[in-house]
DNA sequence: GGATGGATGTGAGCAGTGTACACATTCATG
DNA sequence: CATGAATGTGTACACTGCTCACATCCATCC
C-alpha cells in the first residue's frame, strides 16, 4: 500500500513525505495490520521497519519509543471505535435503541478487533501521558455521555446520566472483555444471542428506562 | 523472605524444597510482590531471579517459560480473589447484599492490585493453554454463579441464572477495568461513592430484583 | 541555479532479554 | 555409600529497544 518511492516519484499521498512518504502513518498501518493478522499480538518495533522496508532508527524520527508507537495505535483504535458507535447511533430513529446499538458495536469491535482492543486498554493506556491517546479515549465517553443524555432527556452533567453512562459503560466494556478472553464462550453456546439477552434485560429493568 | 539454604538448613517450608526452598514459590511470590510494589508492572525473569538471589536458569526447572511464571501468577491472583469474594459473601446473612459485597469485593480488589489484575485478564490469559489457571478463573465464575442462583432462589443451570451471572460480572469487570484505566476518575470526584450508586442503581432497577 | 540548513533515513554498537545446552551439585533411596 | 533423578550454574546465541555519528534528500533563499 505504501511503496517507497526509489528516487523520484509517488508524490500521490498526503504531504509530509520526505524520503518514504509518511513514514509515520505506514508503521502505523502495519502495526495494527500486524494485531489484526497474527495470534500473537506482540511484536517488535525492528519487525515493523522490517515489513515497511526501512532501517530501524527511522522509526525514531517519528516517534520517540515503541511505547509512543502504541500509544498512537491505541489512539487510532479509539478513533475508528468512536465513529463505529457514532454511526450506530445515527442509523436508528429511536434514540434509545441507538443508545443500545452503540452499545452492541462497542462489543463488535472489541469481538472483530480484540488485540487492538487490548491495547486501547492495556497498562500503558493508564500509564502513559500520551496526550492524543486520552483525548481519543475522552472523545468516546463523551459521545456516549452525550447520547444516554438524549435518551434520558437531561442534561449530560446530570447525576443521574453520570451514573448511568458509567454504568452502561462498564456493562459493555466488561462484557467485551469477558468474550476476549474466552471467559464467557465457555458458558453459553451463542455470543450473539448472548448478547442480545443481556441488552434486553438491561432495557426491561435497567437505566433505559425512563421511569 | 525467602533465605537460600547454604548447606543444610532452612528445612521448615512446605516440602518439594532440594536446593534452595521451594524457588518455585519464591520466584512466583516476587514476582507478585514486583506486581504491587512498582510503577511499571514490566519485570524480566533475569531481575527476578535477581531478586531471589540465584542463577537465571534455575527458574527454568520450574516455570517452563516466562509465559507460564506470568499464568501461574495469574491463576495465584484468581485463588485470592476467589477467596476475597467467599469472605464477602459470608459475612453478610442476606444473599443479596452478599452478592453486591461480593461485587464490591471485585472492584476494590482491582484496585488494590491492579497490576495483578491487568495480568489475569492480559492477552496470554485468552491464549495461553495454561490448564490451572483457566481453572481458577473458573472457580471464580461458578462462585458468583452458585451466589446469584441462591439470591435468585433458582438453580445455577436456569438461562436467568446464566444470563444475571454473565451481566453482573461484566458490569463489576468493567467497572473494575475502567476504574485502574483512570478513566472514570477523571469524570467523577469520588469513587467509592461512585461505586455505591452504580451498585445501588442496580439493585434497585436491575437483575437482583426478584420481580 | 546552486548553496544551505533542517528533516529524514542509515549503520554500527551497547546493554539487556528469553532460552537452549552442557555441566555441576545435591538429595532421596536402594 | 553408590546411583540416578532433581535442582542449580555458566556459557552462548539470537533478538530486542535505543543512542550516536553520519549520509541523504528536500524546500527555500541568494
Amino acid at each position: 500500500m505504501w511503496t517507497v518511492s526509489t528516487s523520484k516519484s509517488s508524490k500521490t499521498e498526503t504531504p509530509g513525505h520526505y524520503h518514504h512518504g509518511n513514514l509515520r502513518r505506514a508503521l502505523l498501518e502495519a502495526g495494527l495490520e500486524r494485531l489484526e493478522s497474527t495470534q500473537n499480538p506482540e511484536f517488535s518495533l525492528r519487525e515493523l521497519t522490517r515489513i515497511v522496508g526501512v532501517s530501524v532508527n527511522a522509526a525514531y524520527r517519528h516517534f520517540a519509543s515503541k511505547e509512543a508507537l502504541l500509544a498512537a495505535m491505541a489512539a487510532e483504535g479509539f478513533h475508528r471505535l468512536v465513529v463505529e458507535q457514532a454511526h450506530a447511533v445515527q442509523a436508528h430513529p429511536d434514540k434509545g435503541e441507538g443508545f443500545a446499538e452503540a452499545g452492541r458495536a462497542y462489543v463488535n469491535f472489541a469481538r472483530r478487533h480484540p488485540a487492538l482492543f487490548r491495547l486501547m486498554f492495556s497498562r500503558f493506556a493508564a500509564t502513559s501521558p500520551d496526550r492524543e491517546m486520552h483525548a481519543s479515549a475522552q472523545l468516546a465517553y463523551s459521545g456516549m455521555l452525550h447520547s444516554l443524555a438524549a435518551v434520558l432527556d437531561k442534561p449530560a452533567d446530570d447525576p443521574e446520566v453520570k451514573v448511568g453512562a458509567i454504568q452502561a459503560w462498564s456493562l459493555v466494556h466488561g462484557l467485551s472483555q469477558l468474550i476476549i478472553d474466552g471467559q464467557v464462550d465457555s458458558h453459553t453456546d451463542n455470543v450473539d444471542t448472548l448478547i442480545d439477552e443481556v441488552f434486553k434485560a438491561k432495557l426491561e429493568t435497567g437505566f433505559l428506562q425512563k421511569q
